[in-house]
Formats: C-alpha cells, sequence, structure tokens
DNA sequence: AGCTCGCGTGATATCGATAACATTTCCAAG
DNA sequence: CTTGGAAATGTTATCGATATCACGCGAGCT
C-alpha cells in the first residue's frame, strides 16, 4: 500500500457497520437505527445512511447484533424427512407463518431415529434459537435434558404424546386411524389388513397401527392382518410388495389400511399390475392424503391431515411467547383437524 | 435471594463458558479447547471440564464464538420449493455431505421467483455463510452484486448459466429434453406434443421446452405442439389437465413429453380415465424418475437426473474451498450424468 | 423568561466466545 | 542438576453489533 489513504478501509475485509457510519458521517449506532424498523432516525440522515450502505454493499451482520442484543432471529425446527411431503408442507407451514416476523428457520432431519435427533437437537441450541418445533414425543433422555435447560419454547408436533415437554400441536393418530376402519367397516367391509413400518422407529406409525387394532376390537371383528414391511419410511415399492406378502399369507383379506398415501399407492399400482380389481376384489386405504392419491385411478381413499396447518399452528404458538413474551403456560394442547376422504379405492 | 451463594451464577441466565470453567477450576480458554476436536487439553482437564460442562448443562455458543473466529459454520442453499421431491434429494445430498464437517445448512426456497430470491440471499447472507448454494442461473442484478460483495463461494446447480457466477454443478436441461426426444423418435413416434408452466419463471421448465423444440427441428420433423399450463410448479393436477387441452386442440399427437414426472403423472390417470390406452393411443414420458414415475401403471418413461448426487456436489465443492483454503479456481464447471429411463408408457 | 419534555444522536460498556501471544509445567537428554 | 523444548494452560484483546445512558436542542407550556 501507499499513500495516505481514504481513514480506514483500503484493505478488503467486508465492510462494517463503522465503515457505514464512517461515510455517512454519522456514528455506528445511528447506522443501527437506521437499519432496524421503527426506530427514530431523521428522514435526512436516513437517507445519507441508505446511500452509504448501497455505495459499499454492506450487509448487516446478524451474527453480531444477536450476540449483544441476545436474540439470534432462530427458530428450529426438526421433522423425520424433507422428502416426505407431508412433512415438507409443515415445513412449509413453519416458513411461511415465520416470514413476516424475520424470524429464520434452522431445519433439520432425523431420518426417523431419536439419536439423530438427539444430535440435531444440541446442534440446532448451539445457535441458540428462539423456540423449537419437534416432530413427535419420543426423544432420548439427553434430548429432554437440553431442551429443558435450554428454555425456550418447544411446541411437540403431528401426536399428543403422553409425556408433552412444553406445547403441543397435533391430533391423535391413534384416533384418526380408528376413524378411517369405522368408516370402511360401515361400508360392509369386514376382513381387515395393516401395512406399516417395522414399529417403534416412526411413532405416528406405531399408534396408527394401534389404533387399527383397537378399532377392530371395538368393533368386535375378528383381528386385523398385520403385515410389517421395512423401516420407515416406507416407500411406494415397499407398499407393493407389502400388500403381495399380505394377499399370500392371507388372500380373504377385503381391506388394506397401509400407514400411508405412498405404501397405499405402491399396494395399489401392484394389484392391478396383477389384475386384481380395487375395490370390488380388495380395498386399500392410506393415510395423510397426498396429493397423489387424489389423482390416481381410482382415487384412494385417505386421511387428510392439515400439515401445513400443523407447521403455521407451531410456529404462532412460539412467536406469540416469543415476541409476545407471554408466560409460559405450561402444557397447553392444541389439537389439528383431520377428515376421511373417500374416493374410488374403497 | 439470601446467603452469599457460590460465587456466580444463582441468577437463572443459561450457563456460559465461564460458568463452566469456574466450576472445572480452570481458565475460559481451556474450556474452550476442550470442547474442540484435535486440540491438546490433558486428559484429567477435560475429563473435570466435561463433568461441569454435563452438571450445568452447558451447550455451546456458536454465535458467539463465529464472531471471534470469524467462521459461522454456515452453509446456505436456496431451492425452488421443498414440497418438490427433487429438489429435496439435492437438499438431502447437501446435508448429508455437510454433516461431517461440521458445516450447517440454512435452507430456503424461492417459490420460484427471483425477487423471493433476492430476499433470501440478502436474509441468508446476513448469517454470513462460508458458501452459498443456489439453483439455476437466473438471479436479480441486486442479487448479483450482494453474491460478488459477499466474497464467499457460490455454486449454482441444476442448469448451465450462461453467465455463472461462480462455479456450476449441473446439467443442460435443453439437451436432456433433446435427447428424451429423440429416443422416442428412434421408436417411431413423430407427431410430438409438449406440456409445461408458462414460462419464464421456471428456467429449467423453458431450457426443457427449448431443447424440446430444437431437437424436432433437429429430425426434420413438423414442429410440436406446446400447451402450456399454469404458474410453476405444475402439478398433477394441471398435468390432466393440459394433456385434455392437448388432446382437444391437436387429437392426432402420438407422444406427450412432460416438464416433469408429476404432470406426467397427471396427464397419465386422466387418459386412462378417459379410457384412452397409453401407450398405443397416446404415449406419455416425464422428466425427473420421480418415485412415483416408476411404480405407477404402465410406468412412466422419463429422464432420470442425478438429483442427490447434485446436492452432494454442490456441497462437496464449498468444502473443498471454505475448509481446504484453496484459492478461488473461477469459473468451474462440473456435469451431474442423466440418463432416459423407457418405461412402458412409451 | 424559565422549565419540562421528547426527539435525534453519540459515547461507552458489553454480549460470549476465540486468536494470539505469554507463561508455566513437565520430562528427557546432557 | 541443568537445561531445552514441547505440551498444557492462562491473559488479554478483539470480533461487530446493540443496550443503555447521557446530551444538546428546540417546541410548548405556565
Amino acid at each position: 500500500m501507499g499513500k495516505v489513504a481514504s481513514t480506514i478501509s483500503d484493505d478488503n475485509h467486508a465492510p462494517t457497520m463503522a465503515d457505514v457510519a464512517n461515510r455517512a458521517g454519522v456514528s455506528a449506532m445511528t447506522v443501527s437505527r437506521a437499519l432496524k424498523e421503527g426506530s427514530r432516525v431523521s428522514k435526512a440522515t436516513r437517507e445519507k445512511i441508505m446511500a452509504a450502505v448501497n455505495d459499499l454493499g454492506y450487509v448487516l451482520d446478524q451474527s453480531a447484533g444477536s450476540l449483544s442484543s441476545r436474540k439470534t432471529g432462530f427458530v428450529a425446527a426438526i421433522v423425520p424427512s424433507i422428502n416426505n411431503s407431508n412433512f415438507a408442507d409443515t415445513a412449509r407451514g413453519i416458513t411461511d407463518e415465520l416470514e413476516s416476523t424475520g424470524l429464520q428457520l434452522l431445519l433439520g432431519y432425523t431420518e426417523y431415529t431419536t439419536e439423530k435427533e438427539e444430535k440435531l437437537i444440541e446442534a440446532m441450541l448451539r445457535r441458540r434459537p428462539e423456540g423449537i418445533i419437534l416432530t413427535g414425543g419420543a426423544h432420548t433422555d439427553r434430548a429432554r435434558r437440553m431442551l429443558k435447560s435450554a428454555g425456550i419454547p418447544v411446541v411437540e408436533t403431528w401426536e399428543l404424546p403422553a409425556k408433552p415437554i412444553d406445547q403441543v400441536v397435533g391430533f391423535s393418530n391413534e384416533e384418526a386411524m380408528g376413524l378411517l376402519v369405522k368408516t370402511l367397516a360401515a361400508k360392509g367391509y369386514r376382513k381387515f389388513g395393516y401395512i406399516g413400518g417395522t414399529t417403534s422407529r416412526d411413532t405416528r406409525g406405531s399408534q396408527r397401527r394401534e389404533g387399527f387394532i383397537k378399532a377392530i376390537e371395538e368393533l368386535g371383528l375378528s383381528p386385523g392382518h398385520l403385515v410389517s414391511f421395512g423401516v420407515p419410511p416406507i416407500s411406494i415399492e415397499q407398499g407393493g410388495q407389502a400388500v403381495v406378502s399380505m394377499l399370500e399369507r392371507w388372500p380373504d383379506t377385503e381391506a388394506v389400511l397401509c400407514v400411508s398415501d405412498l405404501s397405499a399407492f405402491g399396494a395399489l399400482m401392484e394389484c392391478q399390475r396383477r389384475g386384481m380389481r380395487v375395490p370390488e376384489d380388495i380395498a386399500i386405504a392410506g393415510f395423510g392424503d397426498y396429493e397423489v392419491a387424489a389423482f390416481c385411478h381410482p382415487g384412494i381413499t385417505t386421511m387428510n391431515v392439515d400439515c401445513y396447518g400443523i407447521g403455521q399452528q407451531a410456529a404462532r404458538r412460539l412467536i406469540q411467547v416469543i415476541r409476545g413474551g407471554e408466560k409460559k403456560r405450561g402444557q397447553e394442547i392444541f389439537l389439528t383437524a383431520y377428515r376421511v376422504i373417500e374416493r374410488g379405492s374403497t
């Protein structure tokens, strides 16, 4: 370098607020105020500052800001999988709801294991989110402890956990599946089968299976046939394989309920490929009301769940606590809607 | 509070590194080292520290750390939609690749508009990511300027932009669609139709359409019929509507290519609903090789794209620059594979 | 005129960690 | 017993913003 050069800069480090302040001839504090909504800065000053910001291509550094303001502007959300359109909808609901608040989403996926969830929770907490949204109520002990001592609002979604951590936005997967069984029973079906993943990992899947078993019991029917197939998430392909194994073992099955629409779709396609008529030879129902279930032929009877709404509500709850500064109101539970969608497959 | 109490704490603020240091009887710096991989701390000290960490339920605060180390540990990625399983796969590829490096993903979706993308880029840059992954090559001028002055590596994906910003991981959508046309032409089809969204927003869609038009020209066939339908992303339902409008206007169409498998699936289902035989009466092909295309009946001929690999490669490129400290090597382009998957629908 | 009040702005301390340098400890070779 | 040098640990100065308090100034009131 030579010369005296301008007071600062000249080196190529990204501009800071001080650089902007310098150029605009004000203090850094005033720049900070000018860049924040609703702070009182005179029009003239604000314009000078904005000009400087543009000239330098300055972008606010939130990591620095959140250190002193003790607000990171992050919200964490953890879902089992982002490849599942139900959870993608929930994530979208969260993001959309957060958008107007200036909060930013940190998204992670567990691949349906609580171990991965625990790691994710820790990674997220390192970023000091102001709230966190989880899927389901199954967590490791350490995860529960970390969440407790983090001192931030927690929302569990998609289920009704037996031991909620804080708030809950979800529905009873058991009841929902039960309702589906009863709807089909009312149409005359008597011999039921259920297709799901090997249990335990996907707690929602297990709950649906429980609901299936209980409903059949309540109806006084002979126990339903259960086929477990593979590790969650159960794909389209596995749905097809499962229905085959179901029909080999119990050829008299009249109606097959599946843990999700993807497996139901796989089952439907496989049956058609084998020349079976749906629903005449066998009825098929799914869960989740994925787009594919509505437009395949025949359409798949399914349980519509308000995925997007779960995300919205969960985010809204967090925002209330975060921004509204409300006291924690203990374990509040918000139930979301579900309803049976009857289509041609039953 | 009464009593003298322990030196510090007693108030309910979350514990800091200093609290841990205090409890373990060491300095904060030593705690910092103990919590970082590969730093030399004696076994005894480390154990004392870990005990203190556990007792207090301490979780490292990365926002504070990144301020002083000038490394945030963030990587940003922006995709058009997380509800599209192709992009969800890419996001998964990125996350998986980042996992071992300790980098964390900041994910956003543009809903296929460059305006939203611009806003997202700004929001992400406020977090000072160490690198950023974009979808496609269409960006607003301001977005380009922000990216330039951010001084971080940028990877554009899923396309081959005419004016790359930095690195590229993608393929030519034009060529890929051309290949699909030629494959079908080789099977004897002559009268082609194309179903896509109203152009401009989805640049990959536009490129595929261009590829379609050019390929037909090269083959010396009469110009293909084009149906534009709705705003991207084109859903299953719109695919069905589009094929109807296509067949009303040009009943002699022999093969319909769709901008994605979702619209192809919608078209297929709609044709079946109307009693048309696929592929005898009309052939249908898609793009993207979604799971549904493989398992519907008949299977949909499509273009397989290495979605997951795009994400992996993009992340890998960033990591090389970020961690390896490699110099920027200018506009390097990495081509990803694609291949035609022939199935029963053609 | 004297006083209060509110607005716009600046000065300073601080958020919680880490970089960089300083210091101490420890062990082995001479 | 030294002494050199690596390993372990401590000290201090920052990173870039914002909270907080202080200040100057003009308007409105008595």
